[in-house]
DNA sequence: CAGTAAACGAGACGGTACGTCCCGTCTTATG
DNA sequence: CATAAGACGGGACGTACCGTCTCGTTTACTG
């Protein structure tokens, strides 16, 4: 029975995958993550990932075709969508997801990791793709969700580009995480939230 | 003492460095710059510096203790400091400011390595405090001293940070230049101005 | 018992392989054949094998328990037997045999390859008892008829060792194939004849 | 006094050497050496040598391109020539000779590992030509010597073609050593020197 | 202007990691 | 049940850099 395979579509890494496959690329995964988390993209050797795992250099080799790709996978398991809240105002939302996002910048270890990332996608086309689309899927998306909601409901103008608005309201989180060194106190993420609440109301 | 040379009679001060070591300085710098914009820090390596230079390894590391610090020096050579402009109007100086680093973000090579460095910056809190001066200095520095002169000429009200708008004026832009892949064009910088503008007019 | 098949309805006796099996080590062996006879005996991966035969990599190692046996079993086929002359008398055998021998160390693909089997000889005796039995058989054998012949004739007297005989006309055939790298060119293969002949003339 | 370097042609690997580069191509040597006595030379691996050198692997392939360029070097230290006996008279002078070739190829390790030179130099341009003339230096040239003094006195005749006649006599002793598996025993030996004596005699 | 001390080039060294090739074992699914 | 397909742990290969360590040889200052 537990060998036996049908068309199972929960295998986590890809459906209809040999079981032994799997569990290599699992346990590769999971210690890769891991020392990720300890010492940084750049602290992560093939040789310790394999003598760590168990799993042979020959094999992460197998399924991955260099160190780069091994990493830039682990990497993409690392991201986590933001939740879309629904508050009932556009305000409500807009706060409780930045205050999200922030907390996020703040706590998680995967924000160590990233710069890494952004500068690999630097030097390679692939690599900026999917970092692009992990930032647009897991940070983007949820702020586009309740923008369009509210402009639906006509709690904001159609003539606000979502786009632009989210640069307004993640780049000022970013730029201080990770560029100018100052802290994402509450004080600076309620003066972000109520500079792009102010921005849609209709003042002008 | 350190410092003081021995026979120091004709050598006035501390800063007198032997012209060999100055060359020798001058030499593996400007390659080291050169091989970072090509290659990205990580394609810098102490070997090819030396090969390329004609400087011997055993004087690069007489003169920088390892690779990472070398790097950093060559790296906080890098910026240039925008320069203030003075168009007589708030609203003009931020424009043309703004134009600026937007322009910077877009063309310079050293935005390719930026990314290299914020992420040394997370593993090494000396990286971090090189890192966040310089960002100070070169960026945030002349967009301080525009706001400043504009709350002295009572253009724009005395409450508003200035280290918020500066975050909120750069970081949109950082934002698009290295994490969501979307272009830096006219109309998105025009909007982040824009919108600068409007949150100091008094509108509320 | 153990060479009988089970539900051998179909298979006669003994030697009557499963035809799958039969293919299989005869493909296998061919290519083996091959790939040795292009790039020596190192040059002959089981993996290589593999993939040019079509064999599966297990279905070789269900044959051979390792690369050895199979290059040893490869090698065993290797040999083609000399003809033994009959010209009418011992010289004109001589000579026939031992321009056929020197025609087939200056030419034959199989030459390349021996050292590598008498390497092997050297560390497994097991392969020693084969080489030796190999050579014995399709060099030795030859004259060794070729010599008896011309004892019961008389042509020569019964006091030479055919053994001493043989190895004093092969070995500097053999030495100078692959030792000393001189040439074996018609005048050394007479002169060789020549002093064989000399020997067992009744001179003295 | 140690560390002075004067113009010492007594150096074992090249004159004016490095005494680091001399002590480290020594001790490699050594261990390769020992390592192919043990198992072979296909049991020689460079990070075995490495490890039981204390050698980095790095520095042995600083000195040699690739494993084989090593047992190659240490192969070519192998060998030892034979001396020349002076007996007074032909026959002694080739008996000592003989025998102690015979001897040699009965005990001396390097026996073993000779036919995987051969096999080498099957593929090989240079290693043929180091083997060649290693076999010429250490095995013929003795005897050369041996056969052109008895020419000079006229013990012998002039119209002898010395290789010819070393292939004769070295020729039947390599064959019985690694082709034929009989052994090289003292009857064997005498009779090659002896039918050397009566080719070489005015018998015809 | 000779003597001395530094800075230097050259490059050997031990070491870690890379990515590749092949071995021999194993597991799975197919005819 | 022999087979094709191929994953797996393991060992060795040869390469690239790291940072350390002698070596002699310039240089430049000093005395």
């Amino acid at each position: 029975m537990s060998t036996k395979k049908k068309k199972g579509a929960s295998s986590p890494t890809s459906p209809e995958l040999d079981a032994r496959v799997r569990r290599s690329k699992e346990t590769v995964l999971a210690v890769t993550h891991q020392m990720m988390s300890e010492t940084g993209l750049s602290g992560v050797s093939i040789d310790e990932v394999s003598k760590r795992s168990g799993v042979a250099k020959t094999t992460i080799y197998r399924h991955w075709p260099s160190r780069a790709d091994l990493l830039l996978e682990a990497c993409s398991k690392l991201g986590s969508k933001f939740e879309v809240p629904d508050t009932g105002s556009f305000r409500g939302d807009i706060e409780a997801l930045v205050m999200a996002i922030a907390s996020y910048l703040r706590r998680a270890p995967a924000t160590k990791i990233l710069p890494s990332i952004v500068d690999a996608a630097e030097h390679d086309a692939k690599i900026a793709r999917l970092l692009h689309a992990q930032v647009r899927a897991f940070i983007m998306a949820p702020l586009y969700e309740v923008i369009e909601r509210a402009q639906k409901k006509a709690e904001i103008g159609e003539d606000h580009d979502a786009s632009h608005l989210i640069a307004r309201i993640v780049g000022p989180l970013f730029f201080r995480r990770w560029f100018s060194g100052e802290s994402l106190d509450k004080n600076f993420v309620r003066a972000i939230i109520q500079s792009v609440i102010a921005a849609v109301d209709n003042c002008q």
